[in-house]
RNA sequence: GCCCGGGUGGCGGAAUCGGUAUACGCAGCGGACUUAAAAUCCGCGGCUCGCAAAAGGGCAUGUGGGUUCGAGUCCCACCCCGGGCACCA
């Protein structure tokens, strides 16, 4: 009857023990579907190859982990499985820095990480994972890529980028530091280049009005919602088609509906489709040349230094009066490639430039006399600011683009059943030039159309493109991946997993999520994904935010970074995991303190030595002949327990749904604690436990080990066995109707 | 500049609907246990006035207004902090 040192709370002992129990019985293998089962697609985010597990991971996956095992816990399918998205600019730097090749750098990151989440428990389907950078996994990038580009969804098109002279190399843009490049400290330059685009706009003002039947599901949470408003960008106004002295007409745009009369220019994007009819003087024409090589300088987005060219030609206003044509990004940014009025009165921006305007006008203008005031037909409008982007880069570390230049033949896509174009494994990126454009093996091809000689395309995919599709390929049952990827579409497992049904991804992802949403539309349409009526790739979605300590991001910099590992390896994972779920709610910014470690330790160890203990008495309870019966004095205090266990269960479990788990936590926090308060009173009353309540409490305490299943699940499975239950299946969720004891 | 968050004790932070502000925890103080310490457990705890204690009073959720019987919560204006603003993922 004395204490057993076996009761004491041994974190690492227990999860390693149900972590092998959980590998010897393939715990979290993705079941097969069978006709109408109730199932789920929880979607993690794909982490990043960066050599380690940060505690935004552990913060997004406990998330998305308890999400996923209450859900097991419930009855449903689930599948719970990610990728790495292993490409990219910082894999080139990591293994430059490391003088390993991109490829090794990334799978010994990968191995590490993964050997991080194993250990804080996570319930992922690890027979499903892989890397974005196997040519098992890029071809679907390629077959993507070329599918949009039959589909005028993908184009070439000019933009510009940096470049470093001495390094002949493109430059990211933190790889410039105030105009010089990172690393030979020379002058950037801002050159042209064809590049290929992403033609999103064609499915903008769908994902529009989807976004509000997404807000109408209830699925999406309020701060993904917002983060989609944010990257459709979207403007309401109003349009006219304005006319010049020749008759030529312009359709522009303005939010300002109830100010026409006030409009004193028109400004029209560089990238506007009608832009060339107003720059028939070849000086203008030279302007809007240098305007478009020379891009827009990341300094000169403000409004009175960014590039206003003046074309000399004149609209007829609303109210009669001559305006000006301008042309200047400074539209872009704000409307996209449309053309607006300019409003001074209303609008900061378009007040400098009308200002910039008249200083720049050394001689009166010879306008046009005014016009009769004409009566123009005002219409309603939208403008998106989200608008099509480039997709290729100038790196080797990237899914290669299927293209090849042919001298006979020009610019010929590969043939799909030629799909994967590898890229070499022995890549030695140096930080300087494009090593894939070196290496002749790879540049030099016979043209796939006429068999002449040609050269491949030796930009690559921007790790953005790859993660297009990189939430489908879950769906696909490991002895299926090699599939010809038409087929793997036709699979019925797949067909039935998507749309997902859960997206949990940090809120910096808005711009991807909005992109998957645009790529499941263009699939739809064009057929492989035509069973997704709606287009929309989750049907739910939480967006959590960062974790973050003294008010500040984590970086090495300021030394204010939180080791997970280090954590576990003094707390163990349960409680590692159960901190950083009570610690703030999803949607809020998680400020590390160490006292909420201290505090979910604490009550875990507490919930383990206090359940042991009281198994303990039950157990010498019910060996202890029970004697004369007594007057029941406890029973109303039985009922109040119940009662308490009944509430929360409801409550928990309803939050639990709406993704609340910080709420969750704490509400099992508090059923402890009423656990504890009821045997205080029993004991007050009556001086001792006697069977009947011994039974209420041991089952109240079971109730609260299936609760803490999903937050703390190697802990609460080992006392679900240690209460005398089948530890070898999923711990059920408790139903609140089958939790009163008969 | 624009967009999105946030501002509550010494600290992290609670407070579904507008209804006892400061739950819970950390640090602190007092006590129990101990040869002692650690660990653990119990208790106290916004500021201020009140001779000490108690009773009691006053003031407190960034600032200033407003709505309301009642505001941390709703409205307006402002200040401060953080994050983002697209070839970084």
């Amino acid at each position: 009857m004395t204490e057993q040192p076996a009761k004491r709370y041994d974190p690492h002992a227990i999860e390693a023990r149900r972590q092998a129990a959980w590998r010897a019985r393939d715990a979290f293998q993705t079941p097969s579907l069978t006709e109408g089962q109730p199932h789920k697609y929880i979607k993690p985010s794909a982490p990043f190859t960066s050599g380690n597990i940060h505690i935004g991971h552990v913060r997004s996956y406990s998330i998305g982990d308890a999400y996923a095992r209450f859900s097991r816990a419930r009855g449903d399918a689930v599948l719970f499985a990610f990728g790495f998205d292993a490409f990219g600019l910082p894999a080139e730097l990591g293994a430059i820095a490391s003088g390993e090749s991109p490829s090794d750098w990334v799978s010994r990151c990968a191995t590490h990480m993964t050997g991080q989440l194993q250990r804080l428990g996570f319930s992922f389907d690890w027979d499903r994972s892989f890397l974005s950078s196997e040519a098992r996994m890029y071809r679907w990038s390629q077959w993507l890529f070329l599918t949009l580009l039959a589909n005028d969804l993908v184009y070439r098109g000019t933009g510009s980028v940096d470049w470093c002279e001495h390094c002949s190399t493109t430059l990211a843009t933190i790889q410039v530091e105030n105009g010089l490049c990172w690393r030979c400290h020379n002058p950037v330059q801002l050159i042209q280049r064809t590049q290929w685009y992403l033609r999103i706009s064609a499915y903008v003002p769908e994902n529009d009005r989807r976004s509000q039947e997404l807000a109408a599901s209830g699925m999406w949470d309020e701060s993904s919602l917002a983060s989609q408003r944010f990257v459709l960008g979207r403007v309401d106004g109003v349009e006219l088609d304005l006319r010049a002295p020749d008759g030529t007409e312009l359709t522009v745009f303005t939010p300002h509906s109830d100010a026409l009369a006030e409009a004193r220019f028109v400004a029209i994007s560089p990238k506007h489709p009608e832009v060339e009819r107003w720059v028939a003087n070849p000086a203008v024409l030279e302007q809007l040349e240098e305007l478009r090589s020379g891009g827009l300088q990341r300094d000169s987005r403000e409004a009175d230094a960014i590039p206003l060219i003046d074309t000399g030609h004149f609209l007829s206003g609303p109210s009669g009066d001559p305006l000006p044509v301008l042309i200047s990004p400074a539209v872009d940014g704000r409307f996209g490639a449309t053309a607006v009025l300019g409003i001074p009165e209303l609008d900061q921006t378009d007040a400098v430039i009308a200002q910039r305007l008249a200083a720049q006008v050394d001689a009166p203008v010879q306008a046009p006399l005014r016009a009769e005031s004409a009566l123009y037909e005002v219409r309603p409008a939208v403008r998106y600011r989200a608008n099509d982007f480039s997709i290729s880069r100038q790196r080797s570390w990237g899914t290669p683009i299927p293209i090849v230049y042919c001298e006979e033949c020009g610019t010929v896509p590969v043939p799909f059943e030629q799909l994967p174009v590898l890229l070499p494994l022995d890549l030695k990126p140096t930080g300087a030039g494009n090593p894939l454009a070196e290496r002749a093996d790879f540049v030099q091809v016979d043209c796939p159309r006429c068999g002449g000689p040609a050269r491949r395309e030796t930009d690559t995919l921007d790790c953005h493109f790859d993660a297009l599709w990189l939430w489908i390929p879950a769906c696909v049952p490991p002895h299926e991946r090699e599939r010809p990827l038409g087929e793997i579409f036709a699979l019925e497992d797949l067909r039935q997993w998507l749309p997902a049904g859960r997206l949990v991804a940090g809120s910096d992802s808005g711009n991807f999520v909005f992109d998957q949403r645009i790529v499941t539309k263009a699939l739809r349409d064009i057929g492989p994904l035509s069973f997704i009526a709606d287009g929309e790739p989750f049907a739910g979605c939480l967006f959590h935010e960062m974790v973050i300590r003294d008010g500040r991001k984590m970086s090495k910099h300021l030394g204010n970074v939180v080791d997970p590992d280090e954590l576990v390896e003094r707390f163990g994972a349960d409680t590692v995991r159960l901190a950083v779920l009570y610690a703030a709610r999803p949607q809020r910014t998680l400020n590390w303190s160490d006292s909420a470690v201290l505090r979910s330790h604490r009550f875990l160890t507490q919930v383990w030595e206090y359940s042991h203990a009281r198994l303990a008495d039950a157990e010498a309870l019910a060996s202890a002949d029970d004697g004369e019966p007594v007057k029941d004095t406890s029973e109303h205090l039985r009922l109040k327990l119940s009662t308490w266990c009944e509430t929360a269960v409801e409550k928990i479990t309803e939050e639990m749904q709406s993704l609340e788990m910080h709420s969750a936590v704490r509400n099992i926090m508090r059923l402890f604690d009423r656990i504890k308060d009821f045997e205080k009173r029993v004991a007050a009353r009556q001086g001792a436990l006697r069977r009947a309540d011994s039974d209420a409490l041991i089952d109240a305490l079971t109730l609260l080990a299936a609760l803490l299943g999903p937050f703390a699940p190697h802990l609460s499975e080992e006392l679900w066995i240690a209460l005398g239950h089948n530890g070898d299946t999923q711990l059920p969720w408790p139903g609140v109707s089958s939790q009163v004891p008969a």
